[in-house]
DNA sequence: CGGTTAGAGTCGGATAGAATT
DNA sequence: AATTCTATCCGACTTTAACCG
């Protein structure tokens, strides 16, 4: 049994996550390279295996020293396969047999809670790549080089979750339905790169980046500029965005909402507060108007006061005349608040939602061997909608108590009328029946009181 | 001490592409 | 040719240890 694998085992045995970091701090001080190379391997992003349906090895029946008892399998032959899954060397069927294999021939305990757990990109230990990087940059020296890459930008909250936020002033702009895309202008290399909001690349954009390059010409610095690539809906985006034959992103352009020198962005934080850079951008926008002849737009900003009864009106309406015109809702932003690479509350989103009543047809168990195994998982309903016919899962919007009873009561639930929350109806492109964009649980509507 | 936050872990639909059946 | 699986884009929501005024 590996060194990694105890550590794991002893991450998962503890709830609190200052003793899961004094035990991912001596296993850096021990310098038990496995754990944190596995770590590295599960989170980050960049890199996947292909492979999702993992075997696991049934336990029982073995004496706890033979479930810990040496496999043929190593470390070492471990990394093979996993880089070999990672290259696509080994996929589809040859994919599935070199697993299974490895699962065959591993230590049982390790393959199980430890090499399994690696290629599913899940360690299931309640630590993932924000508690080990930070462990790891605490210990310093040699532990750096076992940092998690991780790419972040700025992300917002729902202003429904915070209404105390909802003061003060403002920035505000609509909210584009399309892929959150940050542009790095690196004036030293003379590139220009695309990544998403997982800091994947991605260069099905050329007309895009061939702008932004001539823009940089012109640039005295390097530069991240942060917006969303939008298209005429966000289906039609997501038919090409990520395609690798007949791309035609042509009807695509970028609307920019941020920017911020690169290399404070790559510092997680920018010096200049909102309307600084705002203003830098909106000054610029003639410049990316004349280059790109409408391709690379600058989303103009709202300032209001939600001190004022005048500014919550001037916002109110805006979102109003927003969601009229068909954008998704409205982002509100602290005029002063630098920059920052993580989810925050100085960025709130405001949008509609829709809710209709619909049918509990089926109820689904909850994925074995995690934590909803042995409750319920999602509701499957069904009904009608602005005279369209919906069929939806729903998975979210339920209390821990609500998944167990709503399991053990399945049989009288079916047939029940719900309330179910979401965002859009939609359909997929060759679909007949309408579905539910993020559904979310509200209530029954036929069993009386308002809940369960 | 009570409210807030940060991190983790569930679950949703739609798209394309790879591989198998 | 049809089906299954995986990756990637968009998320909502609950829970809980730890933090903070």
């Amino acid at each position: 049994m590996l060194r990694a694998t105890k550590y794991i085992q002893k991450l998962k045995q503890t709830s609190g996550s200052n003793e899961k970091k004094v035990i991912l701090r001596k296993a850096a001080v021990e310098g038990c390279f496995e754990l944190f190379e596995a770590f590295k391997l599960a989170y980050d992003s960049r890199r996947v295996f292909g492979i999702k349906k993992l075997p696991l090895i049934d336990e029982a029946g073995f004496t706890d020293q033979e479930l810990q008892e040496d496999g043929k399998f190593s470390w070492i032959d471990f990394c093979q396969l996993a880089e070999k899954l990672a290259s696509r060397e080994l996929t589809g069927n040859a994919a599935r047999d070199a697993v299974m294999e490895a699962a065959e021939k591993s230590c049982i305990v390790d393959w199980n809670s430890f090499y399994r757990n690696i290629l599913a990109k899940d360690m299931r230990c309640g630590v993932t790549e924000t508690t080990v990087n930070k462990v790891l940059i605490e210990v310093g020296g040699d532990c750096l080089k076992y940092l998690i890459p991780v790419w972040s930008v700025q992300l917002a909250d729902d202003s429904k979750k915070h209404p105390k936020k909802m003061k003060g002033k403002k920035a505000i702009d609509p909210k584009l339905d399309g892929i959150r895309i940050t542009a790095i202008l690196d004036k030293d290399n003379d590139t220009v790169e695309l990544y998403t909001r997982n800091g994947i690349r991605n260069e099905n954009f050329p007309h895009i980046e061939k702008y932004l390059k001539e823009f940089l010409s012109q640039s005295p610095l390097s530069l991240m500029i942060d917006g969303e690539m939008v298209s005429a809906t966000f289906q039609e985006l997501m038919t090409q965005a990520n395609r690798k034959y007949d791309v035609d992103t042509s009807a695509a352009y970028y609307a920019m909402f941020d920017i911020v020198p690169m290399g404070e962005f790559f510092n997680g934080k920018s010096i200049m507060g909102l309307r600084d850079r705002h203003e830098i951008l909106a000054d610029l926008e003639p410049t990316f108007t004349q280059i790109s002849n409408g391709a690379l737009s600058v989303v103009s900003k709202l300032y209001v006061d939600l001190d004022t009864d005048e500014g919550v009106e001037k916002m109110t309406e805006f979102y109003n005349e927003m969601v009229a015109l068909g954008y998704e809702g409205i982002m509100v932003k602290d005029v002063d608040a630098v920059y920052e690479c993580k989810r925050s509350q100085s960025w709130l989103k405001w949008k509609p939602s829709e809710s209709a009543d619909l049918q509990i047809i089926d109820i689904e168990p909850g994925k074995e061997g995690k934590k909803r195994d042995g409750v319920m998982g999602n509701l499957v309903v069904s009904g009608e909608f602005d005279g369209k016919p919906i069929k939806s899962n729903v998975g979210t919007g339920f209390t821990d108590e609500m998944l167990k009873d709503f399991w053990d009561r399945r049989g009288e639930l079916i047939g029940e009328i719900v309330e179910i929350e979401f965002d859009m109806i939609t359909k997929n492109k060759d679909g007949d029946t309408w579905s539910l964009r993020f559904p979310r649980f509200k209530r029954f509507r036929s069993l009386g009181q308002g809940k369960i």
